[in-house]
DNA sequence: CATACGTGGTT
DNA sequence: TAACCAAGTAT
């Protein structure tokens, strides 16, 4: 299974930029942060511009949040940007201005968690470790378990299961994790897989046992309209769309509710992603 | 461990 | 059209 999953990656992989050889673990960081919960196509454009205006932690730490927020555009999620910022610092101040390669110090540092550290350290350097996204975590239900979908959130028994299959050879491993990654972005699909071109559908537990229902608890499904996340994220597109401070009386047009507008400016405060300024004006973070 | 956290394309 | 989905993290 392991040779046909990385045979099929050859011939039908993507050419990202953050793949290519020439790519720095600090251009291989910053997609990984990007790509958290974000398609490949929209954060495409965005990570060209953010490595040509800060090729380096060190560049990213001498600007102001506020620019790495203004400069995530519409990504989503944009406490990601701050983190980033944060993270760019801690590197270029406690780390040499060097991307960590080690697990545990890349889960340290703000905004990477377990599978962004084990994606950096496995992409950027070579460490042998298993990297398990929604993806992975897909193919492997599919495959080897034999579910239709993986369980809400990590399982130990999905961990136990990524680190047996993970090939003993580091860059065996390194080309074995982005070709699962690959794999279930491209065939092995949430909604509508395409077994027809699956490298491994004769091998596919899910498949063979003739493709059962998923049976297992589900993930609650998301609000949008009227949440918090609405209305924060129109504040903030109004401060990014904004060049200077921003009155008050501006604000209050982006959300009618006095209450609920006024509880999403003091929680983007409170991230740290408004700064409030004398004379009742908001701005992004200087 | 469940929930909050953006955004826009697809079904 | 509402729901689902996209390389998760922090609390």
């Amino acid at each position: 299974m392991i040779s046909r999953v990385i045979d099929w990656y050859g011939d039908h992989q993507r050419d990202l930029p953050w793949r290519r050889p020439e790519a720095s673990p600090w251009g291989i960081l910053v997609s990984e942060i990007m790509l958290q919960q974000t398609p490949v196509a929209r954060a495409l454009p965005v990570w060209q511009e953010w490595l040509e205006r800060w090729p380096t932690p060190q560049a990213l730490a001498q600007a102001a949040p506020g620019d790495a927020v203004r400069a995530w555009g519409r990504l989503g999620y944009p406490r990601r940007a701050l983190r980033l910022h944060a993270a760019a610092t801690a590197i270029a101040t406690e780390h040499g201005g060097r991307v960590p390669s080690d697990p545990d110090t890349l889960r340290a540092l703000p905004g990477i968690g377990a599978y962004t550290a084990a994606a950096v350290a496995s992409f950027a350097y070579g460490v042998r470790i298993p990297v398990v996204d929604t993806n992975v975590r897909r193919v492997h239900a599919r495959a080897v378990t034999g579910a239709a979908q993986a369980a809400p959130s990590l399982t130990a028994a999905e961990s136990r299961l990524a680190a047996e299959l993970l090939p003993a050879n580091p860059a065996e491993a390194k080309v074995w994790n982005v070709a699962v990654m690959e794999l279930g972005a491209l065939v092995c699909t949430a909604a509508r897989p395409d077994c027809d071109h699956c490298p491994i559908a004769r091998q596919c537990a899910w498949r063979s046992a003739g493709y059962p229902a998923y049976d297992g608890p589900t993930k609650a499904a998301q609000r949008w309209h009227g949440t918090d996340r609405q209305v924060r994220g129109l504040v903030l597109q109004l401060l990014r769309e904004s060049h200077g401070p921003v009155p008050a009386a501006r604000v209050d047009l982006v959300w009618p509710d006095d209450a609920q507008r006024q509880r999403c400016v003091a929680s983007l405060i409170e991230d740290g992603l408004v700064d409030p300024l004398p004379g009742g004006r908001y701005a992004l973070p200087a």
